[in-house]
Formats: structure tokens, sequence, C-alpha cells
RNA sequence: GCCCCGGUAGCUCAGCGGGUAGAGCGGCGGCCUCGUAAGCCGCAGGCCGCGGGUUCAAAGCCCGCCCGGGGCUCCA
């Protein structure tokens, strides 16, 4: 029985069996909630408790109900399972709820209870609903099947296991895969639950990173200060990476013309996703990723098979694609945004393989350089059947060096001019998933471009091309970092930026303002260390100054007055612990460059002085 | 692109069964000189997104457009 109440009260008299939940004895008060009084019936299993707290959900998310309450209420059925049974039914409800990210209260299984309610008065506030096991199995089959209807081209999903394993998706459990789980759905269903505006949007503005331009094209971002200096870190650290790999870095231009031969067959292929500029006599196109460059300049190039594997590497600033207005997001999807696109020139398959486990390899050093180990990607593998069948082995590598299980799509012919993908997922807040790292096994381009090497025998031969970008889009990076940090502070820790990353990594506030010009004198010796640091130099209480720095993340706040003038001791806070510590100044120098060692740096372009610094909003 | 929600002070938002606009933060000024998450007082600041319509009267109602967000779709 579901009820939408203005509030429900209960409290717990006494067991009224052997198995009960503890409980405490005393008056518990809802408000606003979806009540649902529940009975397990004898047939009732996990899968249709997952399917009534998602009905639950979607009907919470459409009449801005904002809790839940769960009630074991026997009442309902002469047909109950029984106890420990209804439990474990009953435990699978909030585990269910837990994963939706819903708010929600559950009352003890196996109390008599004192029940109050008052429930509201419009015409959706009271429904029965029943939940049985043949319906649930029914409806868990049809999944598949609607998936082919809705595909252009037949795709099948599986799970693959570093052991080596292919499970279809509908077969494998995901329990502590919870997060493939929902990038499963995101992809297979397209199902997606929450409402609101992802968190990163209005983090990106409160921090100072970025803000949409209204005198732009929507999907062009504006990038302060503070996010200036973000994404350049990351667009030098990821570049500094790929080069170490071997990459040879070009820069080729943005615009190409519509018209020329060995561009048009690919522009044409797909629907007009780009700015055009037209000009007196030619139009031209924005490019949308680094390829045209890139292959135009190794069509032109004098390669034998002593060169290959051949890495091309550009970070451009920008590609444009002219999505839709609807699927803009944030920073999450732009039309303008920043990609590290690394090409290899491949002699054959083989070659192609080996370095496809390289870049794999690097793609994930750079994703857990920028802060996201495994636990926060999801790796999904696509390919064509045919391929698999050929190079099992191989996916099942990939597979391994990931050390997860990864979604696999497998399509039933070649429908774009690759034959296996990769990619890292993160999902974020709402659940959603979003795309940063990838690679693609390219085998057709390389003969529409007319890019050749001369082969071991003195023959002209196509190569093969490997698109991979390390990070995916540098602002997708910075929507995933701040939706990140989102989640840890919905975990109840302290929301930040890696050090390397933040752009004040030491804040110094002196107690009055005398201390000022001992600030100053001690904020060199973090410069000369490569550390940016400023002064909170504004006539503000120290509490209030402690606020601005904690609100700001900044990862370590030094106050400095008397003490630490005479004793030379630094008293720190340190953000991640979230406590303080005693140290000398060289030694806070010294943790520092441990944490920042082997990234770049930037001076932070700002002023030092807090009192000098203007607001961009 | 379609559907839904929103746009009011620099920012976040209240006001919206029509009668001419408010708060908090921020800014500026004054007091306070402060020891680990918001000190006190005062002042300034608004073509209520833009255009049209209805009305004696529009921030509020109607239509169109622009911008943002969400859903669908899409994501080479």
């Amino acid at each position: 029985m579901q009820l939408h109440v203005d509030y429900v009260e209960y409290e717990p008299i006494q067991p009224e069996a052997g198995i009960y939940e503890e409980a405490e004895r005393k008056i518990h008060r809802i408000e606003e909630a979806l009540l649902l009084l529940t009975s397990i019936e004898k047939d009732d299993d996990r899968l249709l408790a997952v399917k009534a707290m998602d009905d639950a959900a979607a009907f919470m998310e459409k009449l801005k109900i904002p809790r839940l309450v769960i009630y074991p209420y026997a009442h309902l059925s002469t047909d109950l399972a029984p106890p420990t049974h209804a439990m474990e039914i009953f435990n699978a409800m909030k585990e269910r709820a837990r994963t939706l990210g819903l708010n929600f209260h559950a009352a003890p299984f196996g109390w008599n209870k004192r029940l109050v309610i008052s429930v509201k008065g419009h015409p959706l506030a009271e429904q029965l609903k029943s939940y049985t096991a043949e319906a649930a199995a029914r409806s868990s089959e049809e999944v598949p099947q609607a998936l082919l209807l809705e595909e252009k081209l037949e795709s099948y999903w599986h799970v693959l296991t570093p052991g080596g394993e292919m499970i279809p998706v509908e077969k494998f459990d995901f329990s502590g895969h919870e997060n493939l789980e929902a990038f499963a759905k995101y992809e297979m269903q397209k199902s997606r639950a929450v409402l609101e505006q992802p968190p990163h949007v209005s983090l990106m503005k409160r921090l100072e990173i970025a803000d949409h331009e209204p005198a732009s094209d929507p999907g062009n971002v504006r990038w302060y200060a503070k996010g200036r200096l973000i994404k350049s870190l990351l667009e030098e650290y990821v570049t500094k990476k790929v080069i170490e790999y071997g990459g040879i870095e070009l820069e080729t231009p943005i615009m190409y013309d519509m018209e020329h031969p060995a561009l048009r067959k690919y522009l044409h292929k797909f629907p007009a996703r780009q700015y055009v500029i037209p000009t007196e006599d030619k139009k031209y196109f924005l490019r949308f990723a680094a390829c045209f460059g890139q292959f135009l300049i190794a069509r032109d190039m004098q390669l034998s098979y002593r060169h290959l594997p051949l890495w091309l590497y550009e970070l451009t600033r920008y590609s444009f694609r002219r999505e839709k207005s609807g699927e803009l997001a944030g920073l999450k999807r732009l039309r303008a945004f920043t990609m590290p696109d690394v090409h290899a020139l491949c002699k054959d398959l083989e070659q192609a393989k080996e370095e496809m486990k390289r870049r794999l390899k690097l793609s994930l050093e750079v994703m857990e350089g920028i802060g996201f180990d495994r636990d926060y990607l999801e790796m999904a593998i696509r390919f064509t059947k045919d391929f698999y069948e050929e190079n099992k082995d191989f996916i099942f590598e990939l597979v391994r060096i990931f050390g997860k299980p990864v979604l696999a799509e497998m399509w039933s012919e070649r429908y774009f001019y690759f034959v296996l993908k990769w990619e890292f997922n993160f999902v974020d807040c709402q659940r959603k998933a979003a795309a940063l790292s990838t690679d693609q096994i390219d085998v057709e381009n390389a003969r529409s471009y007319g890019i050749t090497y001369v082969n071991e025998s003195g023959e002209e031969a196509y190569p093969i091309i490997l698109h991979c970008s390390p990070s995916g889009a540098i602002e997708r990076v910075i929507y995933a970092l701040l939706e990140k940090a989102e989640l840890v502070r919905m975990r109840g820790g302290k929301p930040m930026l890696s050090t390397w990353l933040s752009p004040t990594q030491v804040r110094i506030i002196p107690v009055r303002s005398k201390y000022i010009p001992d600030c100053i004198e001690l904020i060199e010796e973090f410069e000369r260390n490569r550390i940016r640091v400023d002064v909170d130099d504004r006539d503000e209480t120290v509490d209030k100054r402690i606020r601005d720095a904690e609100t700001e993340w900044i990862p370590y706040i030094v106050v400095y007055g008397e003490r630490e003038k005479k004793s030379g001791i630094l008293s720190v806070r340190i953000r991640a612990e979230d406590r303080i510590e005693f140290m000398k100044p060289e030694d806070l120098i010294t943790r520092i460059r441990e944490e920042t060692k082997d990234k770049p740096f930037k001076e932070l372009p700002l002023p030092k002085l807090l009192s000098r610094r203007p607001s961009f909003r």
C-alpha cells in the first residue's frame, strides 16, 4: 500500500515474534514522505524488491516527494512469507533504496507498533501496488528484446571478467560492482533517475572555475583565473605523459575546407554537427577532433615499417561539435572542448594490439595521476562479433590490465570505422555516466586519407590507426573532479582537489595586521619551492578568513601570530586529514613537494594578497 | 530538435489569485585588532532576461524569442 503522507508517526511497542530487528522504543515521526506499507508474500524475491523500489523512486521523482518510509505491514496479505525470508526481502529493498540514493527510513520488522498517518488529499496519494514473481521474470526477459528493437544495429551486452569469463549482462551478479551496474543501466536502458542540476555546475561557479558565456554560442565556456590554472595544469600533465610514452606533438589548423576530397566522405557520413564558416568563396568547418590535421600530415610523410609504431599527438584547443541544445550539460558536454588526441600508426593488427595495451596503461596512469583510481572508473569495450571471435585473448588481456569486470558491447557487423573501442566511464552524483579516456582500432581511415607506409617487402601498405584520448576532454575531466568531490562530501568527507591542482596550495592568515609583513616574508620561502601560496590580509576576523579558505577547498591553512613568530613553528590546518598539525615551514614544504612531485607546476595567476584580489562574480 | 522547470540587486533566492520590489551574502564606509568555519552598525545597489499583447494599472496574466537546467533523443 503506497501512501503519500503529510507525516507518519510510529512507536515500537514490543516484538511480535522470535525474529525481529533492533529498534528504539520511542516515537518516530517522519514528515512529507512516501509511505510503503509492505507485506512480503511467499514467492516474493529480491528482483521484486528492486522493481518496487525503482517504481517508488520514479513516483517520488514525479511528485517531488523528498523521502521514503519502508514500513513492514503484515496485514495486507493472507499468504505471508516466513519472517526470515521477509526480512531478507526488506533488506533487499533497503539496499536498492540506498543504491538509488533515496532518502529513506525503514521501520523495524517484527514489532507491534502504534501507527498514526496523515494521508494527503490528492488523487495519487493512495495506491495499492502488487508485485508478483511471474511479472518480474517476464519484464526482466523483455529487456534484451526491447534493446534489439531500439538499436539500429544488433548489439549484445555482456560483462567480461578479469578471470576470462563472458557473462550476459542480465546474468551477472553486480553486488560489489554497483558503479558498473549504474553504468550498464545508463548504457543499455538509458534510464535516468535524477532531475536536479548536476552539482558540478554550481561548484564551477562558486569556486570561480568557469561559467557559461551568454554572449557566445551555448556550450562555449569562459574560464576564470582559477579554472584556467586548473585546466592548463591538466593539459600540461596529459601532454607530458604522452610525450614520455613517445608521442610526437603537433599543431594543426582548427578549420578545414568542406569540399576537400579526403575530408568530404568522413564529413558527409555523419549528421551535420559542425560549425560552418562561410567565406567569400568557400565554406570551412571547425574540426571536431584532431584526426583531420594529423591524418593530412601523416599522408604527406615518408613512412617505412621501421618508423612504426608512430604516435602523433595534439591537444586541441578547441575541438568543436555543435551538439543539439538539449544535449549540453555544464562542463560535461560542450560545443567547444579541449581534447588530447594521440594517434598511433601501426604496421599491422599485431602491432596495433601491442600498442593498445601500452596506451591502456598510459590512460590508467594519467587517470590515476589526475585523481581517478579504478574505484572511480568503469570500463566498456565494444567490438564487432568477428573481431571478438578472432581476438578473444587480446580482449581479455585488456580486461585483465584494467583489473575489474568490464561492460562489453558486441555488434553483429561493423558500422563505424573501428573494429574495437574501449572507454573509461565516470559515474557521477546523479548516477549518470560520462566517457573519459578512450582508444579505438581504426581499419578504414588510412585508406580514405591515403596514408601509407613501405613494408618489409618494399610494398606500400595501409597502417592501422589507433585513436586515443588518455584523459578525454579536459573540461569533462574537471566536471568529473568536481562531481567526485561532491561524492566525497555526500559521504561526509571534505571535498577538495589534489594539491597539485589546487589554485592556492597554502593560505596564510595573519592573526593581526601587524603580522602581514612576516607573512609576506614567509610566502617567499614557499614560492622559492614552487608552491602556490597567498596571504589573507583582509580586515576580517580569523574565523571568517578560515571559513573562506575552507570554502575555497585550500589544502593547507596556516594561522600566523605571536606564537609562530616566536617559535618558527607553523600551525597548519590540513584539509585532507581534517586536523591541525604543528610543523616547521620546511616540513610543510617537503610534504607538499612530495604530494606534487612528477606533476606540473604553474604560478598562481592572481594577486598574492587577498585584499587586492577581485571576485569574478 | 521536442517536452517540462527556471531567469527578480554582483551572487543565492523570496515576492507572482495584477496596485509599481525584499532578504541574506558580496561591495563600500565606520567601529572592533581578533588564535582555527560567518563580529557589530550603516550606506549604495534593480528597464523583475528581451520583445509584443491584455488591462485604468503587469515582475506577476497571454504570445514569441534568448539564456540556463532537467527528460526524450543524441554522443563519429
